[in-house]
DNA sequence: TATAATGTTAGACT
DNA sequence: AAGTCTAACATTAT
């Protein structure tokens, strides 16, 4: 369910809500989750997005430790095992903000009390994840050439270097969270229409005047599905459980049949990697 | 009932 | 060795 675009809407929903609360309670509904210790009576920070991911810095606990041994160095970015909280959704995962005494959602798998309401994670095929760390993968450093956040820009030369001499699907190359991070199926359909590209092209044999409209499609793509809070296909709400309305603006996702607005021809389906492809046989080559 | 689903990854295969 | 592909994860909705 949610891509950048949605992690991005939650991201800054979280932000306007939790800093400066303090953790009352920790509830675990699925065991397959295992959130880190010592949440409770820890206050909350800033929350950051990193591709998919979600980070949650903890303040230090307010009660007790309070003496001389904290030589505060300014944020280590590395070793922040025990001092955040990390969400992925995956498919179909959920956050939501409950006022006090509101009945759990379905499939709620977490949730996370304060005295102003409470933060649930719902997701039915339980593949989110939880924990107290960003993976190597999504550090910001491992290598130099890493789109970290497609959202402030995904240069063209860049991609270019990236995918220099890949032959797998342009469409597969731009879901690679190790080197792009955040854009998942629907957007990669809807960048690929916008850029005029066939998602099957291999992705190395794009020429720089390519990448150059992939990287404007990137950039109108994700910037308005931000603004409109998302797409909501079928499932996707934000914090407060309102759906986005970046769905009245797909070119291609989900209209297998249906006309290109572009030039009218049938959007087609395929599978690639495993996932469906939609896309207009017309004007993407 | 069969199929597909907004994601990732371990293991198999090239 | 490194790049690419497939199946699997768990469950619901159509």
């Amino acid at each position: 369910m949610p891509e950048l675009p949605e992690v991005e809407t939650l991201c800054r929903q979280l932000n306007a809500v939790l800093p400066g609360k303090t953790v009352l309670a920790v509830d675990v509904l699925d065991s397959r989750l295992t959130p880190p210790d010592g949440l409770t009576g820890r206050q909350i920070g800033a929350i950051t997005r990193h591709g998919k991911f979600l980070r949650i810095a903890l303040a230090a606990a307010r009660r007790g430790r309070g003496g001389p041994g904290r030589g505060n160095q300014p944020h280590a970015e590395a070793g922040d095992a025990g001092s955040v909280l990390v969400l992925h959704l995956r498919m179909t995962g959920r956050l939501l903000w409950q006022p006090p005494a509101v009945p759990l959602p379905r499939y709620a798998r977490l949730a996370i009390t304060f005295a102003e309401g409470r933060l649930v994670l719902a997701d039915p095929r339980r593949f989110a994840t939880i924990g107290d760390t960003l993976p190597p993968s999504a550090a910001v450093s491992v290598s130099a050439g890493r789109i970290v956040d497609p959202l402030a820009g995904a240069p063209a030369e860049r991609l270019r270097a990236l995918a220099q001499s890949r032959r797998l699907p342009v469409k597969a190359f731009l879901m690679d969270q190790r080197w792009i991070a955040g854009i998942g199926n629907i957007y990669a359909c809807e960048i690929l229409h916008q850029a005029g590209l066939d998602p099957r092209r291999p992705a190395g044999g794009l020429r720089i005047g390519e990448w150059r409209k992939v990287q404007r499609a990137t950039a109108a793509v994700l910037a308005r599905a931000v603004e409109c809070r998302g797409t909501s296909i079928s499932d996707w709400r934000d914090l407060f459980g309102e759906p986005g309305a970046n769905q009245h603006h797909l070119e291609v996702y989900s209209r297998q049949g249906e006309p290109c607005r572009r030039c009218g021809a049938r959007i087609e389906r395929l599978v690639l990697g495993g996932r469906g492809t939609w896309f207009c046989p017309c004007c993407q080559k």
